[in-house]
DNA sequence: AGACGGAGGATTGTTCAACAATCCGACTCG
DNA sequence: CGAGTCGGATTGTTGAACAATCCTCCGTCT
């Protein structure tokens, strides 16, 4: 949308509801790191900068909160959330339920494994390229694919929440080493068992991926 | 208007944040009924029989909102929601997901199971007394406790949302036939077959459930 | 020197009053 | 009987105001 950095889409133009605007470009300042976790956002200066009234503003957090991105604590104002290790537990404990239950349970159309067939491609195309965004992207997008299958609206919501929670912990992550190369492959065995109509092993084998990834997540971040 | 007898906590007390206490107000006067589905939430008479401004009212809607029990349509203003038949729908896809994976991928402890069998006690009590309203609670009861098995948070915050929209359905239906009774035994069966170490078998039956309780629901409130 | 404590200022939580924009209902007119 | 229109009511948003709370800094005391 607005890739420009300083730019956004209208100051002052109508937009469905405002707040709802101006969650929007919170939440992609947040997802793309230019507010970092932990940081805080101050009423004043954002309600400043935005061009929007403080009660708005407020209205504003008052989704990012229930979005869990954003943490408020009374009397001290809202931060950018600071995921901790029980967090990164919490979010590998929902992606283990629900992404097999959709792997075991859903609709597997051939037009759903094109389609993961062109990320796992893309996925590929950026690991050669030593490209780690484009990986972790690609990554985010395969699973996101896989809970699509679920069919349900509802659950796709909650993976996106889920993921956004993922990337503000690589944020946190002074560094971001390679996490993704090595599990290229898994992914590949996915599609591969899916499209060869094995269910259970591929629920059996995603959730086997998501045990070593969190693992390897919470090591990496180890206090 | 503002002759309703309601008497909660304090007009002007000490709560977490104010916006936070209306929204759970109106969260309990949804679910029980009081404020029945379709019905308009007007800011003016809300704000004023609840002691708070239209600002603090503002930000709990925007929470229920988040939680899907109240609909805002642009300048028109929030609303009960009316589950439609999309709804109820999208609601069992979320319940055959997460429900069976909590079966299958969950830590079954026998305390949890012990309090599964105190449920289904009172379910079968309620059953002989007659009393849908003391089954529905029960039966919401036991499901919550499935999905308290997955050991996740977040997907008990799912569950909650889920079944106040359940409850929703049924205040939408003028009369409240008797749903559950013919139920109880399959909810048995589920416990049994938990303690019996069938995770397969438990799920599968509990999905079959599922889709047996959506159809019915379904016929019965056939536009 | 270091810990304690207390103004003072800054920030949040909440309210109020105001205004533009929109919607709803009733009324008029053809 | 239908269509256009006008006025009132409601929502969306703003700005200012105030109490309550927190943070910072500075002076004091041991």
């Amino acid at each position: 949308m607005n890739a420009l950095p300083g730019e956004f889409p209208a100051p002052t133009a109508e937009h469905a509801h405002t707040g709802a605007w101006v969650a929007s470009v919170l939440r992609s300042r947040i997802a793309d790191g230019q507010l970092t976790p932990g940081s805080k956002l101050s009423e004043q200066s954002l309600s400043a900068s935005l061009g929007v009234s403080r009660n708005t503003l407020r209205e504003a957090f008052s989704s990012l909160v229930g979005e869990g991105i954003v943490t408020r604590i009374a009397n001290r104002g809202v931060f950018v959330a600071a995921p901790t290790r029980d967090d990164v537990q919490e979010i590998y404990r929902v992606r283990r339920m629900i992404e097999p239950a959709a792997v075991m349970w859903g609709e597997v159309s051939s037009s759903d494994l094109d389609a993961m067939d062109a990320i796992i491609a893309e996925a590929t195309a950026a690991r050669e390229a030593g490209s780690v965004p484009r990986m972790a992207s690609a990554n985010q997008a395969l699973h996101r694919a896989v809970i699509a299958m679920s069919g349900s609206e509802s659950l796709e919501v909650l993976m996106t929440r889920v993921l956004a929670q993922m990337r503000l912990v690589f944020h946190t992550m002074s560094s971001a080493p390679d996490f993704h190369s090595h599990y290229v492959h898994r992914n590949v065995d996915l599609v591969e068992r899916l499209r060869a109509g094995q269910r259970a092993e591929a629920a059996e084998g995603l959730r086997s991926y998501l045990d070593a990834a969190e693992a390897e997540l919470l090591e990496h971040l180890g206090d």
